[in-house]
DNA sequence: AATGAATGAGCGTTCATTCAT
DNA sequence: GATGAATGAACGCTCATTCAT
């Protein structure tokens, strides 16, 4: 069982995800779902890493699918106000482009990479109506993007139509979840500059 | 130039995908498996879906996983094999480069793009054992990759390590089932372009 | 004299085997695995004949095999307890003798006839591991006829080899479950005078 | 897989188990049957063991249980007939007895083993219908026994009632099966004089 | 809130039997 | 006779969900 560092070294607490029986649970959770898959973890599962018996789980969630919609809807507003924090105060279009890169990567390979794995890979799991409200948050967090892509865009600095490169940004910053070691030699700063030379 | 036949186009049929009874039913699981998921398809779904009764697969298949690693198998080594016939025959290694983006892309919106995103997405559905003989496939696949960006390197004609890029690449063009629209503004010709631009 | 209230004139009550629902499972088990053997009984079977569903039986048994199990295990217990109690005291061994039969065949023909028949006849039914945990108890079993047939070998009382005398008992008392009607003329104590003749 | 020295031995070949198809189908099944139950040995195995397909043993035989009423049948009628000649010409109604004893021995551990074990454990996988027919073929067999144990009772020769002898002789004899090592030390020569001497 | 036995629909799989070739 | 793909009912088992306590 891997400690997570993360969120020690970062003394960040994922709001709705913290030390409370519904932040535990919504962990506890996260982590299955990325690591079995939604089908395959069983709400014993999650009961099983909570201390509770399968039941009591229902006290919480009506559904197990809501347990599902609950761990993606907090990591999205999470990181969500993450990324606008990130920006705040910084002029240069670049440097935010720059610092939403960083946190990307950081929110995809750090404290919330369990909940962002699962956002991209189980998201068929979630019911219509949920993708559906899911789909608009997730909006929000693609609205701070384009936005200062369309900044770069209006000053010439880069070259192709802004969502065109936020799509290629998204597959290189969310695939990282398959391949990027925080322990290996290329450091998150590096793949960063690396990225970002990709697209200005 | 759209090319939204891709099969008819290319003038090649999927091994062990064709006509028969096998090659239906492998066509017919790959798309469910996309379109639900591994385990949310039932055998009975897939039965339906090729006129059979669903004890009737098991003449063909010893187990629902085992039409899963097929699909797998299959994708993976016409890929493979499509992928060296693409640069047969090509010197310049950008060229090459731009066949086998210009190829990925095909694999994953084109002919094969259900059994392509079923790779990506079902992987935790294959035992272990047959997750391993799957990635010495798909060993084979990833080294005519490596080699290209190894005889960019040598050259210098590209400023990260191949296998940086080829990561980048991977995301670049996985991530595309999530969004192109074959039958959109952008052709997968201008989408090759703008992705080898990234790299070199 | 016919004793047909077995189990009120032994005053016991089968440990494992009692109201519990876990005893009433095991009884119903016992009585249908006799009737129609273990592959013919179907989970649904027992679960009706104990007012459940066939999933809940999974509340107390992690397979099907695990009640025929737990079935033999409880019968051979019970009995190898009763059988030590039977000849607790007494000194004769050819007493001793008399009562080892009595009791072997009240258990064959009385209150846990089912579970002993089903120990003999559903024996290959279990898996290896189970069969050699089954194996051990009975050896505590057999060990106690060993024990009084080497007393009587001892002083002369018998003319055969201990080991093949407890055989050609164990036929003719199991055999007994197939013909013996505790409601006909023979009582189980004449037919226990009849067999103990056959031995000494 | 042990070869049947048996019946080389003792050069009989029983009558429809012989060497044309049908025989070695009937043997086939008998061994099967034997050692994984009717229940657990699927008209597959069979098929296999005699080189056919499974849909051409229908060819055959009607139903699987068919094959297990023709093993049935066959073994009783060929013992019933050995039993006969056994003690034609015999006139000591004790050596009649050794006789019949020393070849239901000779039936339960040698040549017809098998199908003598699958006639004990199998016997509730017939029909009705096979279980009445089959029951009146053991009646002549049981005629020849009950006839010379009646012949001993009407000499004073035998203490206690045929019928009852005649059950305890069963179950000596066909539990064997179970214990008996022809390669050991005791023969089955001497093992017909111990069940005799219980007898008279 | 928590328990844990119970539900019941549904799953992957088996297999005797059929039948067109 | 033999084949082997197909049938289809039935099996053991799973598991999200319920609810009396």
């Amino acid at each position: 069982m891997k400690t997570d560092k993360n969120k020690a070294a970062s003394g960040l607490v994922m709001h709705g995800m913290d030390e409370s029986p519904r932040g535990k649970l919504l962990s506890a959770a996260a982590r299955l779902f990325r690591d079995q898959g939604f089908d395959r973890t069983t709400v014993r599962d999650i009961a099983r890493e909570v201390g509770l018996q399968s039941g009591s789980l229902f006290h919480h969630f009506a559904t197990k699918e809501e347990i599902l919609h609950a761990v993606m809807v907090e990591v999205i507003r999470f990181n969500t106000h993450r990324l606008q924090e990130a920006i705040q105060g910084i002029d240069c279009p670049r440097a935010k482009l720059v610092a939403l890169v960083r946190n990307e990567l950081q929110f995809i390979v750090g404290d919330t990479r369990e909940a962002m794995t699962v956002l991209v890979y189980e998201w068929r799991c979630l019911s219509p109506e949920n993708q559906k409200a899911t789909l608009a948050l997730r909006a929000e967090y693609e609205a701070i993007w384009l936005d200062v892509l369309e900044e770069l865009a209006a000053k010439g600095l880069i070259a192709e139509q802004p969502f065109i490169l936020r799509r290629l940004i998204t597959g290189m910053t969310s695939w990282t979840n398959a391949w990027f070691d925080q322990a290996g030699d290329l450091t998150l700063d590096e793949l960063t500059d690396i990225i970002v030379k990709r697209i200005c």
